[in-house]
DNA sequence: CTCCACAAACCGACCGGTTGGTCTAATATC
DNA sequence: GATATTAGACCAACCGGTCGGTTTGTGGAG
C-alpha cells in the first residue's frame, strides 16, 4: 500500500518519451505540495493541482494511483529534502551543537528558512490535519520527528562529551523539548499572522539553549541580541 | 458578519417553544463542536453533526445562519469556558505561578485535562487548520492567545514582585515560549499517538520552569519526579 | 531512409457520491 | 389564528476517480 512509484529510468535510456513523462510527473508533484501546503491535504482539489501543473486527469492517474499516493509522494520528496538540508547535516557537522541550534533558529525568525512564516510549517501542517485520520502520513511524519529527535539528542550528547553542554541534563529531553518549542512557536505565528510573538518566544527560548550550556562557555548567540 | 447568536432567553420567559428551541441549539453546538473536534472544521459534515443532535437541515438553518457560524458559536462556547476553568483561574489566584504553572502541566500529562490526548488539543487543531483560511476563526483564536499569555505573564510578574520568580528575565517572553512550548508538545503526541514524547519533552520542561525560580527558592515540582 | 507497429503519455467528458445550503409544508405551543 | 420550530425533499457545485480514445516518440523491418 501506498507504494510511492519511482519509476526511474532505470537503465540510461535515451528514451525523449520517458523523460517527458518524468517532468509531468515532477509538475504533479510540485503542484501538489503547494496545493497542500496552501489547503492541507484534504481540500486540496486535484482540479487545481492539475491546473498548476498543467496536465489533465488522464496524466495524473498515468503516474500516480490515487490522490493519496500522489499526496505522500509530494510531501515526503519535499520534506526529506527540507529535513537534511536545514537541520541534519548542520548538526551532523556541528562545532558546537548549541550554536548550530540558535543559528538555525535565528534564521527561522529572519524568514530565510520558511517561504512564509505565516503559512506555518509544512510538515506541522501536515501532522496536524493527517496524524489522526491517515496512517500512512502519520507514521512517515512520525519518523521524521524521530529522526529530527535523534539528531538534535546526538548533537547535544556529543556536545556533552565534549565539555559544552551540561551533563545534568538529559540530551533526549532537551531535544524533544526543543522541537516541542520550535514547532509550537511556529504556530503561534501563524494564528498571529505576524513575526513578533515569533521573536518574542525566541527571546525566551534562546536564554534557555544558552542556559544548557557549562559554565564555563559563557553564554551567546549567533547574533548578539535579538530582543525587543 | 460573523454573529454569534446568542438568543439567550433574555427575561425569564415561560414560553415553552423557546425552551425547546434553545434544547436543540444547544444540542446542536454540542455535537458540532464535537464534529468539528475530530474532522476538523472542513471536514465537519453538517449532515454528521444533524445525526448526533438529533434534527435536521431545517431546525439548523433556523438557529443559525449558515456553518460558518454554527462552527464559531460552538468553539468559542467551549474554548472560553476551557481557557477559563484550566488557565485564567488558577493563574490569576496563584500563591506561586510556578507551582501553578506545573500543576496545570502536569495534569496535562496526565491526561486529567484533554479527554484524549492523542486527538490534540481543539484550539490547537482549529488554530492550525483555519488561521490561514478564515478571518473570523482567525481573530478569535489569537485573541485567545492573547489573554493565555497576558495570564501566564501576569501571574509571572507577580511572582516576579513577590521574589518567587526571577527578576531577570522578561515575563512576557517567558509567558509566549510557556505557550509555544506547551502546544508543540501536545501536538508531538498527537503525531506519535503515544504520550511518551510528551512525558520527554515535559521533562525538560519542568526543569527550565524550575530555573525561573529565584534560587533562595529551590526547584520542586508539584510532584517530584516525572523523568524515566 | 521510410514506414509501421506498439506502448507510454496524455486528454477531457463523464460517473456516483457528498457537500453546504434552500424551500415548502407540517407541527407544536401560545 | 399567530408564531416559533421542525421536517426532509431538493439543488447546484464540487469532489476523487474512471474510461475510451488520441497524440507522441521509438525500435525494428523493409
Amino acid at each position: 500500500m501506498t507504494q510511492v512509484p519511482k519509476t526511474i529510468p532505470a537503465e540510461k535510456s535515451e528514451d525523449a518519451r520517458q523523460i517527458r513523462g518524468e517532468r509531468t510527473r515532477q509538475a504533479l508533484l510540485e503542484a501538489a505540495f503547494d496545493e497542500i501546503h496552501q489547503h492541507g491535504y484534504r481540500a486540496a482539489s486535484l482540479n487545481d493541482i492539475l491546473k498548476t501543473a498543467g496536465c489533465t486527469k488522464g496524466s495524473l492517474y498515468h503516474h500516480f494511483p490515487d490522490k493519496h499516493a500522489l499526496g505522500l509522494a509530494a510531501i515526503v520528496d519535499n520534506i526529506d529534502r527540507f529535513m537534511e538540508a536545514n537541520w541534519l547535516t548542520p548538526l551532523a557537522k556541528a562545532d558546537n551543537p548549541i550554536d548550530t541550534l540558535l543559528t538555525i533558529l535565528q534564521r527561522h525568525v529572519n524568514g530565510e528558512i520558511l517561504s512564509d512564516v505565516r503559512r506555518g510549517c509544512p510538515m506541522q501542517n501536515l501532522s496536524q490535519e493527517m496524524s489522526g485520520l491517515d496512517e500512512d502520513f502519520r507514521t512517515y511524519l512520525n519518523g521524521v520527528h524521530v529522526e529530527w529527535r535523534t539528531a538534535i539528542a546526538d548533537a547535544l550528547r556529543t556536545g556533552q562529551e565534549n565539555g559544552q553542554v551540561r551533563k545534568d541534563i538529559s540530551a533526549e529531553a532537551a531535544a524533544t523539548m526543543i522541537i516541542a518549542t520550535h514547532q509550537g512557536t511556529i504556530g503561534l505565528i501563524k494564528t498571529a499572522q505576524c513575526t513578533e510573538v515569533g521573536n518574542l518566544s525566541f527571546e525566551a527560548f534562546y536564554q534557555y539553549l544558552n542556559s544548557l550550556r557549562t559554565t564555563d562557555n559563557s553564554t551567546r548567540g549567533p547574533k548578539e541580541g535579538l530582543a525587543s
